[in-house]
DNA sequence: TTTTACTTTGCACGTTTATGCACGTTGTTT
DNA sequence: AAACAACGTGCATAAACGTGCAAAGTAAAA
């Protein structure tokens, strides 16, 4: 658990209750009253003022991170952890200096909140989200690839997006996962999708693969890359990673 | 800790009071009183000349680090009634089936919460914030423009952004405003944002210039466009709109 | 050295902000 | 329906704040 100053500031409150809001996508007012050692009438004033910012929307006991600000579908807090554990292990093949392709999704959104600061990290990605999570931290150069948004990816795809991401050298690729196979490789869903991963998958030196367990043994309808395209697969401990080890990939367990 | 020398330095003090801002991220005034024996009079007189300057920010009991490093996070958070409701006054501009330039800028972000749904709407952003209060939403098409992404302004800037707002042709345009003259016209800080700026209100139809009052008398450093190229002002009640209505802009009150 | 102009400081006073508590209301659970 | 937890509001208190002012300190000019 995060440490708190014995002596905490009202407005840093108010920022740090949005910082936990932004990693939990909830906070409960109790356990702030706790934390901060206010009363729970203090907590209720900030949320409401936060509420009133936009920044969260109030719920009986506490408070979820509002829509606007909230990473694609947030709907399930225990996902949510299982993807912050698998963007801990991702972000540790991450080199000071680097540029990094970053896909939309919410795994990689976790993936680009975890990421250190101050290590001139580049990251290039086609989502607001990603965007979003490292705007205003320092240490990072963010490059929006333009174009068309799509709501149900959650960034932009097209033409537009795809020359731009072959304009660029990247030394790591973080695709999102729609499904992977030990023999086939990587598969997607949408097609306009597909051919940005493969652009992307192409302009980068390495490209992991982060999953949980469900995407492992998955099927989609566009083939993305062959497995000797993925250098690094990112998954849970309870994975059979096993035969993915035999055909060269590098495992990294979160 | 660190010591203090037993006679400090007025400008040696703000110097100090600096590095432990930079190092913690806020201080308190009582504690500084504490350590370099003056009154929390003296050390409020720093703060205030601190944030003036723009290093830090002033909140009750000390500071906390400058927008500089949380740029528009915090601005979001400042003065947002006041924000939301000329959003709802600029909207009301808004016709179905419209395609729209939507600047970054905190006050914009308020404009694309407040768009209606279900409007056909096309909206063309350079900045993640709008992209995001949009996502999800039913009935919004959003062309998101790429290039760098630049912390402190919250939006793409530079060639790449611009070259993409010049191939598209919009009814409406929000541009982000620094200043307005009723004379002289909008005028903005940076040079590169300056320049997306006038590329989008080129391509588009009317421009609609939304500034809460203390923006109507205010100067910046470049020249972004005249008067004549604003259709509406979106201001506040209290605001002396007389003079801009007398050279032809409609004006909105919120 | 003395004088003058300027800066820095602490204090008094009135104002604003933050907080906790009491009390009545609303929402949730059983 | 009853029981309980969370909630909003009004209120009193204390801490922090801004301002004006006068004293103390500092640096350059006389």
């Amino acid at each position: 658990m995060n440490r708190v100053p014995d002596t905490t500031l009202p407005r840093e409150r108010a920022q740090l209750i949005v910082e936990r809001l932004q990693r939990d996508g909830r906070v409960v007012a109790a356990e702030l009253a706790a934390e901060f050692r206010v009363s729970e009438d203090s907590i209720r004033r900030d949320l409401r003022e936060l509420a009133a910012a936009g920044q969260c929307k109030r719920v009986y006991g506490g408070a979820l991170l509002a829509a606007n600000f909230a990473p694609l579908r947030q709907r399930d807090a225990e996902h949510i952890a299982r993807k912050q554990a698998l963007a801990r292990a991702a972000v540790t093949l991450v080199s000071p200096g680097q540029i990094l392709f970053i896909d939309a999704g919410s795994t990689n959104t976790q993936i680009a909140m975890a990421l250190p600061e101050r290590q001139d990290l580049t990251v290039i990605t086609n989502a607001p989200d990603v965007a979003n999570a490292l705007l205003g931290r320092p240490g990072f150069e963010v490059l929006l690839l333009g174009g068309r948004l799509h709501h149900h990816i959650g960034g932009t795809i097209g033409a537009q997006a795809v020359a731009q991401a072959r304009g660029i050298r990247a030394d790591l690729c973080f695709p999102g996962i729609c499904a992977v196979d030990v023999r086939s490789g990587i598969w997607t869903f949408d097609d306009e999708e597909n051919l940005l991963k493969q652009a992307m998958i192409e302009a980068s030196g390495e490209t992991v693969a982060v999953a949980t367990t469900e995407k492992l043994q998955a099927a989609a309808t566009h083939f993305t890359a062959g497995i000797d395209a993925v250098t690094h697969l990112v998954t849970e401990p309870n994975a059979l990673v096993d035969r993915y080890a035999k055909v060269g990939l590098k495992i990294v367990l979160g």
